[in-house]
DNA sequence: CGAGGGTTTGAAGTGCATCAAATAGTGTGG
DNA sequence: CCACACTATTTGATGCACTTCAAACCCTCG
């Protein structure tokens, strides 16, 4: 009982299925599962057959692929309200990436028949659905963008940023989310190129760093720094909140 | 009736309406209307009210964004079979990018009125575009990866890969679809580094470069070359042909 | 306390960008 | 059809940003 609350707060919280009667709601949960997984859990692999998908109820998981030559490249970091693997009912069913927990994290597992069900017969989910994939494209359009545009300071400001509630411009404290080696995969650099853009940064925007804590006093610079290099204007926060 | 009749057949081309019923097809073609558009015509700029969507006949579109110091990104590059600015319909009917023709194109548009009528009232079409949206999110995932995973030369080769049918591993010949300043925008280097790059790339895979023609011999040495630093096995065609 | 990962620092290398200039190519009006 | 003007492409020289390799440091957790 005490678990099934659980799980449909989780769900009810998350980013796609906040806008969804309770009663769909509580059938999600009536057929997902909430699992624990401890740092370094690998989930599945890439092309391992796709049965569920999952939704982040805390914690951070890390979708990649790997290259012939060893490589490693990070498709995205999810937590808690993201879901993942969901894509993989477009895809033959076949996941199309890895997926490893990156911290101890809780997360809840859903037949994607459940999901194609709806599809198949729930037209407002299926709108939902449909903004839910337009704001992933247009945030991996932008992620195109930094790559080629933002320095690897401006990377560092920029995902800051969007750490924060970016509507109260004065002083700040946030925490970054994982590890300093996570963060640098995330953005697409090595971990010494990582501490030393950081050092700039703070250099160059006043910012502190106490570990994983950043300070900030002073938003509109970090956001003027960063920004420059952006084609979206400031006030970006990466999905609605609300 | 003549222009009616071309307005059809380019849709049913399309890749997104290739598999709606006939009578769908009539219905788009009576709303749409087709124009001509000169090399370096803008179509509409980034952060215009959106009223329809664009289908390319037969041409090239860059899709692009600025930022505040002037420089360009390229958002994507489309031709004969793609659609446009459709993504609006989930961003408060604004643009999110600007759209030029790189050389003159026949482009067909269409109202987003109708497809916002069709995502209400038909389902069979909301899947199609729900396929179409994960495929492209797909496509953009892989993009943000090669960005960071290929160097410039290889970039170029995968570039190539996917303009020729990949089916057949033996000797064929290909043909540069656009100036090469505008190819080198879209796979995010300068003029000159595609220049050297592509030097490069001739010297390492004995490709022939005659202007905008591109002769292989072999094209797996090809794919071996530039696929060596991707995560996706070779024959990884973009969108799904059939 | 000690082992092992995470993080920083240093030195050196590589790849792409930049700036500048030469060359090739294209379309136009005469 | 040619010559000019303009744009695209190539080449050279140089600089900067990120990476690589190596080592030190630090942290934390058993």
């Amino acid at each position: 009982m005490k678990t099934d609350h659980q799980l449909q707060v989780a769900i009810k919280d998350s980013i796609l299925f906040r806008d969804s009667s309770d009663a769909f709601i509580s059938k999600i949960a009536a057929k997902g599962s909430m699992t624990h997984y401890k740092k370094g859990k690998i989930l599945f692999v890439h092309e391992d057959q796709a049965k569920r998908f999952f939704l982040v109820k805390n914690g951070w998981v890390k979708l990649f692929r790997e290259t012939l030559d060893g490589e490693q490249a990070v498709v995205d970091m999810v937590t808690s309200g993201q879901t993942f693997g969901e894509a993989a009912l477009f895809q033959d069913n076949i996941y199309t990436y890895s997926a490893e927990a990156i911290e101890a994290s809780d997360i809840i597992s859903i037949p994607l028949s459940l999901l194609q069900f709806e599809i198949d017969n729930n037209p407002k989910f299926v709108k939902t659905l449909l903004f839910y994939n337009a704001s992933i494209r247009q945030l991996k359009d932008k992620e195109i963008e930094h790559r080629s545009l933002q320095n690897a300071s401006q990377r560092i400001g920029c995902f800051m940023l969007r750490l924060v509630d970016q509507e109260k411009l004065g002083k700040t404290n946030i925490h970054l989310p994982y590890d300093k080696m996570f963060v640098a995969a995330k953005l697409g650099m090595k971990p010494e190129t990582f501490s030393r853009a950081l050092k700039r940064l703070k250099k160059d925007t006043k910012i502190r760093v106490k570990g994983a804590t950043i300070e900030i006093d002073n938003l509109q610079q970090l956001s003027d720094y960063a920004c420059r290099a952006c084609s979206f204007e400031f006030p970006c926060a990466d999905l609605k909140k609300d």
